[in-house]
DNA sequence: AACCACATCGCAATCGTTTGCGGTGACGAT
DNA sequence: ATCGTCACCGCAAACGATTGCGATGTGGTT
């Protein structure tokens, strides 16, 4: 009755016919004529007849469904990363649920709670800052329940998940500064508990090494906000302290980078010609900032596109579990702008 | 047995009593012995159970999820307004299922759709730049089905809206260049079926008249697209063409700003001695660009907070139909930082 | 006349939960 | 012994759709 919505019962009634032939009649089964086919359609046409979902849901166990578990949507690349999601599940009909943890342990777990109890067929997630412990993921996966982890992805056995080489973007980023001939190269950390944050300091350490540079254990900053006001005040207070300074710095974040970006040029340094800077991720205001930052680009559309694309299989060989593990890795790419160019 | 989840079935037959009295035991109703009452909730809680929500949804034809049209999470905006949706959504036990139209007409309508299908309890709609036919609201609107519009809501009498002073704001940032001795304003407009747009143009009228300055049309541009190439041709051919220049910018939105700027230091002018500039809605970026953007701030998350506070009481108010309209206006705040101050 | 084959369709169970109504048994009162 | 009054609980329908199986009727064949 609720918003006039015709029911297959509806029909049945209308026609003389039951319920179940009104069924059969809408999806050409057999055995059924096409006298009544036709009237049975013509009749759902005419009263804009469509199955409800939660009945469906309910008796096919099946809900085409999938949650999206992320720590922030006002995170540029996020957002790009649902994009890509949301693109995919379209096409071959699932429909998406969101939920943003704000970088919330708890937030996550209910988040999480709630989709089962929705009956989602999967899920995929990017973990918050505050997860440590992988046991909400663990349970769900030793019932063999689809995940697929993107980004953010946990330290598990036989997970399926989808990341972008921060190694690599780490180590190129590093490595153009050197090759634009900075030679004492400061590092803006990500989380310490985010995997990407190690592989991007893995990163920006081996480039160092490769190229014969020291490493200053004192020029890394761990930066847990990602606020531009965090890096703003380390890289001040660093600047102010004087003595041998950096004349570079990659940041494993585009905002990082933009704070200590102002931070410096309070301070009266010239970018690029005093100290060249790169970021990571390639935000909108990456081209609009002054000098235009360089930075590694993520194919965040891409990821939530293939992130996607493992979790809907994942969904259907569900019962032949083979249950192996799979990690599709995205390459970056190094965009040079003016802030690291002399 | 899908998750191993117990259901209520599975805790009556291993107490041998009946559903209903499962279901009545673990709602505290009368008539259950306490005995029964614990025998049930205890083994509830070592089974985990949790109520299968499809089922509940089928049975009450109400399943406490509100569906989200918004044209992008990518822009800024719009993704605080989904952090204050979700915030008050889940203080009331409310899912969220968020769509982005990726301001084509043709998604908002099969997301709709597909929403209605999943039974959802109610609307939140921004509807997308393509969007000049207003009947599919009109239909669910007659229909008595719950929608708050926010920011973009569409002229359709009798409509609960959320939406922000975009006149004033206008005015407001208009006024400010004009108060800093800004003469010759030009304006970048948004889209031209957006009453958002309409808004922020009167405003910016307004403003002239009242101070007595000429309008001229030339200096009036549409940016249907909105993005950062779009503005920065328009104010690169504007002065390349000589004559009388404008020395003020009011663009009604940042990332047109933001073009406007890197087209007019291209050309050698500067900002904001030469050329003073103010955008709307206060994307980060704003304070990190050189000069910072001075802007109109929009209340995102309060909008969504409002919008969703305002839906949840249509919802339960919905039978007793008194079914006026209503439109929140909530108040922007000028922002000045250096691009607008002399 | 008796039988079979086939086309066409309905019954009823099912998914998990809620809920109106009726049933059962114990107990005390008459 | 009969009845009424409780306390306690189960039956079955309902939400909307699907589906295995059985039922019905028609026609043709022997």
């Amino acid at each position: 009755m609720k918003l006039g919505q015709a029911t297959i019962k509806d029909i049945a009634k209308a026609l003389n016919v039951s319920t179940s032939t009104v069924s059969r009649a809408l999806k050409d089964y057999p055995g059924i004529s096409n006298e009544t086919k036709k009237k049975v359609k013509d009749l759902a046409e005419h009263l804009n007849y469509r199955p409800n979902a939660v009945a469906l849901s309910l008796r096919k166990s099946k809900s085409n469904t999938i949650g999206v578990i992320i720590p922030e949507v006002v995170h540029f690349f996020f957002s790009t990363v649902i994009s890509g999601i949301e693109e995919v599940a379209f096409a071959n009909g699932y429909n998406v649920v969101l939920c943003q943890t704000n970088e919330r342990f708890s937030r996550e777990l209910s988040s999480i709670e709630t989709m089962l109890d929705n009956q989602i067929d999967g899920l995929l997630i990017s973990y918050s800052k505050e997860t440590e412990d992988f046991n909400h993921f663990k349970k769900l996966l030793d019932l063999n329940f689809p995940i697929v982890f993107f980004d953010r992805v946990p330290e598990i056995p036989n997970t399926v998940n989808v990341i972008v080489n921060d190694f690599q973007g780490a180590y190129d980023a590093t490595k153009h500064l050197i090759d634009q001939g900075y030679k004492y190269i400061a590092h803006l950390a990500g989380p310490k508990n985010l995997t990407i944050s190690k592989k991007r300091m893995e990163g920006y350490l081996a480039a160092l090494t490769d190229h014969n540079l020291s490493i200053n254990n004192d020029w890394i900053f761990h930066c847990p906000e990602g606020t531009k006001e965090e890096s703003l005040d380390i890289i001040k207070s660093l600047y102010l302290k004087g003595g041998i300074l950096p004349d570079g710095i990659f940041a494993s974040n585009d905002i990082a980078a933009a704070g200590a970006m102002v931070a410096l040029k309070e301070l009266g340094y010239q970018i690029p010609s005093d100290i060249g800077i790169v970021g990571f991720s390639n935000w909108q205001f990456c081209s609009m900032i002054d000098p235009p930052l360089s930075t590694i680009a993520q194919p965040g559309f891409k990821m939530g596109e293939i992130a996607t694309t493992l979790l809907l299989s994942c969904i259907s060989n569900k019962n032949n579990s083979d249950a192996k593990g799979e990690t599709v890795v995205l390459d970056t790419e190094l965009l040079i702008r003016q802030s690291s160019v002399k």
